[in-house]
RNA sequence: GGCGAAGUAGCUCAGCUGGCUAGAGCACACGGUUCAUACCCGUGGUGUCGAGGGUUCAAGUCCCCCCUUCGCUACCA
């Protein structure tokens, strides 16, 4: 019977640098999952990869000075060999610079252009440079930015753009009708209330910023911008071919059975992503799942997101050399919850591997070896002496398959790895009902001892084998202690398929050392100084990440969380077009000094400040709340833009602006004079 | 502000269409055991099921309102 085809992708990391252990998690789930699909008798491809174009890559190879190429080479590489490390089980592992990748992705571009789903843009006087968003005249709202509220003006890059719209009803429809198209269900409803209900705005899919990107090859000064670039890759990788000489490999795997991906880029995934195919024609993914997020526990037992900077970014590598691969993978995999943000710390990590694999797993495995080779030489055999307490081992034992399988059909893998942990509690336990050490001391019950050991071994032996999609390297360990079979799952749901009379290992290896918290906590403050130290000397040497938004938003693939650890001491921007100085003239800057200020009740972000500008007081509402309390603001003199038409912010008047610098991270600066100055004062 | 999710044992969480004394894992305490990696097995919670109302013979489970947290989104003049 010819196998079923079972296609799974995880996002492709960005190369921006090194991935965190959050990153990995992606890969390792899609991992566990490729690998059970496997034992289940599918046909599967798993493929992973990079993302290695943009702005951001542009830059960083520059302050390296090597070619973007090089830079990216050298990041894929590192990617990979964690990939690897890991034991990730991927098919192919594609990269964006691919040759066949990046030539078929501007035969998709040219295509969609041909059949007028992409087209150039040209809104003169429509462009809104903060946002970097282009709009159209019925799209303006008072004739201004929608989005932000600002002028647009004239646009000096032409880009090219995708008909989003066109297919916006085909979207809504189709994942109203398919319930499982996105999940988890909740993130369903963001999707929908926040985008597709609203109405979809076109795409900007081109740049003419920067030069590191797949050109358009009918209209060369644009690069096709991330998402036609990298989304392409899930067809692009089975040998999707745009003029329709595809790979027969492309026939037989698309479409794509699980799309797996952390749940920032849900967005692309479960809207661009599709209506891209509804373009090409080309059947949508089965399933797309936005995974949560691995956190990093801080020191009040909070959940924070990973830095470099904090000294608390946790590496798979580290933890592997620590800890062990499968313990890491253990993990991960069983401590995330299904849709929830899950933590992880040093700590977290050593309690889990000590109370579930050394103490439970672990230790039973060393006990049943030692017991066989103490009392028979090794050699376990069925001397099919039962008694009544067998019953409740087998019926876990051999059920336990089942329950797997339960699980698994929801993608529910920490739940999976948890139903083979009861199995292997319920074989300690087994061992406290039968006492094989009182047997061992009656002649008479020699026999039922040995069955003793051999219904262990058994249950051990299913456990092991399937444990293996979770903890590859712990199943095959296992098997070879108990010089075990590898057998299928079906073999897992009948009790007895380990051969009697099998002897097992006489020196039987600790499968996982109990942990030292001490040791564990050392190592946790070598690292996170190693980290701190190495953040400072990137600071000092002044490796500078970009600021720009392009890239932020753009890649929203694995590894992006590991770049807001940098911290740049130079940002380099974006140039605006020239402006002459009658341009400049128009603005009026001042010196204002805040006389009062409060909170705007109806938002997050904005503080209203009354601010002295000469003999008037002007009202003017910025967002700001995040950086500054009111209390603070008042008495400050700040740089204000005076003539800035007013406007009303949450319904709130505002007469103008206060002017603040921002880092790469939106932090803010409020911008003083650096010697007293007063109010009203021009700034020119 | 809009949309959504969640608030259950010290911690992480299960509890579907309402129904017997509200559960699991971890941690902790005590007892048992000794084959084993000071391990395993057993026992132990008076938890106001966020607060308050309501429907019902019966509500953690349905309705209303409030509080808190979180996510997405808008507001960053």
């Amino acid at each position: 019977m010819e196998k079923k085809p079972y296609y799974i992708t995880t996002a492709i990391a960005y190369t921006s640098g090194k991935p965190h252990i959050g990153n990995t998690y992606e890969a390792v789930l899609a991992d566990s999952i490729a690998r059970y699909k496997r034992l289940e008798g599918y046909d599967v491809y798993f493929q992973t990869g990079t993302d290695e174009h943009g702005q951001k890559i542009e830059q960083k190879a520059a302050e390296q000075n090597i070619t973007p190429k090089a830079f990216v080479d050298g990041v894929a590489g590192e990617i990979r060999t964690i990939w690897d490390r890991m034991n990730t089980s991927y098919d192919k592992f594609i990269r964006t610079t691919d040759t066949d990748h990046e030539r078929q992705v501007q035969k998709i571009f040219k295509k969609l252009y041909d059949k007028g789903d992409i087209y150039k843009g040209s809104y003169e006087g429509l462009y809104c440079t903060p946002c970097e968003s282009f709009w159209t005249e019925s799209q303006l709202v008072d004739g201004k930015c929608p989005d932000c509220g600002r002028e647009v003006k004239p646009a000096k890059e032409e880009a090219y753009f995708f008909r989003m719209s066109k297919y916006a009803d085909r979207l809504i429809e189709h994942i109203n009708t398919h319930p499982e198209f996105i999940q988890p269900v909740s993130r369903k409803n963001e999707m929908m209330n926040n985008f597709l209900l609203p109405g979809l705005q076109d795409l900007c899919v081109s740049r003419t910023s920067f030069k590191w990107g797949i050109p358009v090859n009918f209209d060369d000064r644009h690069v096709i911008y991330v998402w036609i670039d990298a989304l392409s890759n899930y067809i692009t990788g089975i040998g999707y071919d745009a003029d329709g000489a595809s790979a027969e490999q492309f026939g037989k795997f698309w479409p794509a059975d699980l799309h797996l991906i952390g749940k920032d880029i849900l967005r692309f995934h479960t809207i661009y992503w599709p209506i891209m195919l509804m373009a090409l024609d080309v059947p949508l993914p089965k399933q797309i799942f936005g995974h949560p997020w691995l956190l990093r526990t801080d020191e009040s037992g909070g959940s924070v997101k990973m830095s470099k900077s904090r000294g608390n970014v946790l590496y798979a590598d580290d933890l592997a050399d620590l800890f062990g691969v499968d313990a890491v993978r253990y993990f991960v995999l069983h401590e995330m919850p299904f849709d929830n943000d899950g933590a992880v710390s040093w700590e977290l990590m050593a309690e889990r591997i000590n109370s579930d694999l050394a103490n439970t797993l672990g230790n039973l495995v060393n006990r049943t070896i030692s017991m066989s080779n103490k009392y028979f030489g090794g050699v376990v055999e069925d001397a099919g002496i039962s008694e009544e307490v067998d019953a409740g081992l087998k019926a876990v034992a051999a059920g336990t398959a089942d329950r797997v399988a339960e699980k698994m059909k929801e993608l529910r893998v920490a739940d999976a790895i948890t139903e083979i942990f009861t199995l292997f509690k319920r074989c300690n336990k087994y061992i406290d009902e039968t006492m094989p050490w009182a047997l061992a001391k009656d002649e008479a019950k020699q026999g039922r001892l040995k069955t003793v050991l051999y219904n262990l071994v058994e249950g051990i032996s299913i456990g092991a084998a399937l444990l293996e999609p979770f903890m590859p390297e712990t199943t095959e360990k296992i098997l070879a202690q108990l010089h075990a079979e590898k057998r299928g799952l079906s073999e897992c749901r009948s009790f007895g398929g380990y051969v009697s009379g099998t002897k097992v290992t006489d020196a039987p290896e600790i499968l996982f050392a109990r942990l030292d918290m001490k040791e564990v906590q050392e190592k946790a403050v070598k690292v996170a100084e190693a980290q701190k130290a190495e953040a400072a000397a990137e600071e000092a040497k002044g490796t500078a990440a970009s600021g720009d938004g392009a890239a932020k938003a753009g890649a929203g693939t694995a590894a992006d969380g590991a770049a807001d650890a940098d911290s740049p001491s130079v940002i380099d921007l974006a140039p605006k077009p020239e402006i002459t100085y009658d341009d400049f003239a128009k603005l009026q800057f001042q010196v204002g000094e805040i006389i009062a200020c409060e909170e705007v009740k109806k938002s997050k972000k904005l503080l209203c400040s009354q601010v002295k500008i000469g003999s008037q007081v002007k009202q003017i509402v910025s967002g700001i709340k995040a950086h500054y309390s009111a209390q603070e603001m008042v008495g400050k003199k700040v740089m204000v833009l005076v003539n800035l038409k007013p406007a009303t912010l949450a319904g709130v008047l505002s007469e103008g602006m206060l002017l603040c610098a921002e880092d790469e991270n939106g932090k803010l600066a409020l911008m003083t004079p650096e010697k007293p100055m007063p109010a009203g004062a021009e700034i020119c």
